[in-house]
DNA sequence: CTCCAGGGATGAT
DNA sequence: ATCATCCATGGA
């Protein structure tokens, strides 16, 4: 089955690449990947994505549809980022990250990935993922490759904390383990969870094992459409340091915390993809300038944060 | 408040 | 081929 889709400012790849999702695969110029449990090969051309799904059982809605709300085709963009406030480091970050969409990640899916997230970076996050999907997950066919969705909470309850161990989650198997079988068992439902506020919606989720104040809002932004939702992590944390705060020695977290809340506004979530996609792919903020200095912002926007 | 386990890839020497 | 560095949570 395939199907094109007229997607106007909308960049797949940055998208698939900028840390929010992580068990696509690039190939034959296009993406590997699944949406829940459909296996998909994505390319795109221009304002055109040609979509080709493999074999699964049919749900309600259409192949067009499940995809567009997958990649967020509907949030929009310019009136986004028009929310932004007007300093130097978001336009620069704006400017580098047309087309990146913030995807709407099944709950169980993104909960169990950030959870292993912690303490690793990109590419390992990547291997876990895989192998917890190649152990558990069920098969699923495209082109003739196979892929495998992510194991059901149910699945992974029935695991033992070794299993999970021997796909290289070191410590964080046991959290994964915790937190499958609370959800298994009802005890945490996480569907139910989307008709609490943002507040309430971060405190249920900080209650299950592996998951603090950072891992809690990305799964907030990522499977819950909070979008004003702020992970700061240690890229994040380095920017918001060097361009909002070079006066201050040490702003503590706390601090962080309440400036990106209200800073950034109501869009703050795609703020701080944007910031940290930029941040990464340009390596700034990983160490000093060459002259040894840290960079200075302009803006009097900043300069009001940086007194307090 | 501070300190630190944990472990595998990645970059530097 | 070794060595330092990256990373979030939770418990002491």
């Amino acid at each position: 089955m395939r199907d094109t889709i007229s997607a106007s400012d909308f960049d797949l790849g940055k998208t698939l690449n900028s840390g929010q999702v992580f068990h696509w695969v690039s190939d034959n110029g296009g993406w590997y990947g699944l949406l829940g449990d459909i296996p998909i090969f994505a390319k795109q051309d221009g304002e055109k994505l040609s979509i080709e799904a493999g074999a699964f059982p049919m749900p309600k809605s259409t192949l067009k549809e499940i995809v567009s709300r997958y990649f967020a085709l509907d949030h929009p963009l310019q009136k986004i980022c028009d929310s932004f406030p007007n300093d130097p480091a978001m336009k620069a970050a704006v400017d580098y990250c047309q087309g990146l969409r913030i995807i709407r990640q099944p709950k169980w899916e993104c909960l169990a990935t950030f959870i292993c997230s912690s303490m690793k970076q990109v590419a390992h996050i990547r291997q876990m993922s895989h192998a917890l999907r190649q152990r558990f997950g069920e098969p699923r066919a495209i082109h003739g490759r196979r892929l495998h969705t992510f194991p059901t909470a149910g699945i992974l309850a029935e695991s033992s904390e070794k299993e999970l161990r021997a796909c290289a989650l070191g410590y964080r198997a046991k959290n994964l383990l915790a937190t499958a079988r609370l959800i298994a068992s009802g005890e945490a439902d996480l569907e139910a969870w989307s008709d609490f506020a943002n507040a309430e919606l971060s405190l249920k989720l900080c209650s299950l094992p592996g998951v603090g104040a950072k891992v809690a809002n990305c799964v907030m932004l990522f499977a819950y459409e909070r979008l004003r939702a702020f992970p700061i992590d240690v890229w994040i944390e380095r920017v918001l340091r060097q361009q909002y705060f070079s006066r201050k020695r040490k702003p503590t977290t706390a601090r962080l915390r309440t400036f990106s809340a209200e800073y950034f506004g109501e869009h703050g979530g795609y703020a701080q993809q944007y910031l940290f996609h930029h941040a990464r792919m340009t390596k700034a903020g990983s160490g000093r300038s060459p002259n040894g200095h840290r960079s200075r912002t302009g803006s009097d926007a900043v300069r009001k944060y940086q007194s307090m």
